[in-house]
DNA sequence: TGATAGACTAGACGCTGTCAAGTGCCGCCG
DNA sequence: CGGCGGCACTTGACAGCGTCTAGTCTATCA
């Protein structure tokens, strides 16, 4: 989708975009920085609930955030980790808004594990990250037709992961 | 990098390339085959290896051969998992090539917890795959500045994982 | 009333991938 | 030996893209 496009659903011609911004990147780099806050608000919601839920369902929780935000909004979440698109570092509040969401994870590390080593918090970001990616272009969404079946299968996998994690299971557990 | 920019370094003109392939997309799918298939090939190894290794050894030495592709060939992997370049349901061969390395990933799940569930290949998948994405393209690789630290970091990311899963440590790992 | 700033239009530029036609060369068959 | 077909490549055109520059219209304010 080009930005002339988007002017012409939106009946403007193909510079007013470029009145309120000053190119192409500038643009999606507001809607990634939006996609930071946004995700950061879904995160924060579900470690805040942790107390009462224990560690392996708040890590499930968790999960399911950052997955149901991928999923809710692929076209955003896609763009975010794009640096050829946006490169984060030419746009502070972008950069702010994606060092706020790095924040909750660590929170989330530090819920579960009672210590907070970078090592921890790059295994929980690169898995609900890994699966968010794979459901969102292809990969595995091939594989899941339907959303119903998506959202079945991407809770299995949290709740599998959280159980070798938290629990410490080794065999299978259901 | 575009194709008539390609066509440009190789001293040729900008339509050579499109007497060999019908469209960009198709030399693209082209390399997305070779990729699939030289990450087999390192998943292949790594698998053969597993039976003197150790589940445990066995498991990190998957994810440092699914993450050392990517890091050594960054532009192909990227493209691998980009349906909007590739759409791989056009492209048999390169479809074919996926299915192949997610075949020893199923293998790996089987050597490790003789079993394989959906969602054990999907967790895994999962890790492996979202670090190397947020090496390669951002996210974790700003954080990580230097090739020597970033290999250190995956390893001990895939030390952590491994330990939860073969070993079942809840607790702090070294 | 006249100047000013903001929101937008209009047209051009160089870039891209793609389509259509043309050119030069090499091996093969008669 | 001569013609011919196919292959590798060139040439030129096209529409679409993001971007640059200049122009227009309108509302606000001194």
């Amino acid at each position: 989708m080009s930005m002339r496009e988007v002017a012409r659903r939106a009946g403007v011609t193909h510079q007013a975009p470029y009145h309120h911004f000053a190119d192409r990147e500038s643009i999606l780099a507001e809607l990634v920085a939006d996609g930071f806050t946004e995700l950061t608000r879904r995160l924060a919601r579900a470690n805040d609930r942790a107390p009462r839920l224990g560690r392996r369902a708040a890590l499930v929780e968790a999960g399911l955030a950052y997955v149901g935000f991928a999923l809710e909004h692929p076209g955003v979440f896609r763009i975010m980790f794009r640096p050829e698109l946006v490169d984060l570092c030419r746009f502070a509040a972008a950069s702010e808004a994606g060092d706020r969401a790095y924040g909750e994870l660590g929170r989330l590390v530090r819920l579960v594990h009672d210590e907070d080593a970078p090592a921890l918090a790059s295994m929980h970001w690169s898995l609900v990250h890994g699966l968010a990616c794979l459901i969102v272009d292809g990969g595995l969404g091939d594989k899941l037709p339907g959303a119903r079946k998506r959202r079945a299968h991407v809770h299995e996998t949290l709740e599998r992961f959280a159980g070798f994690v938290v629990d410490g299971a080794t065999g299978p557990c259901v």
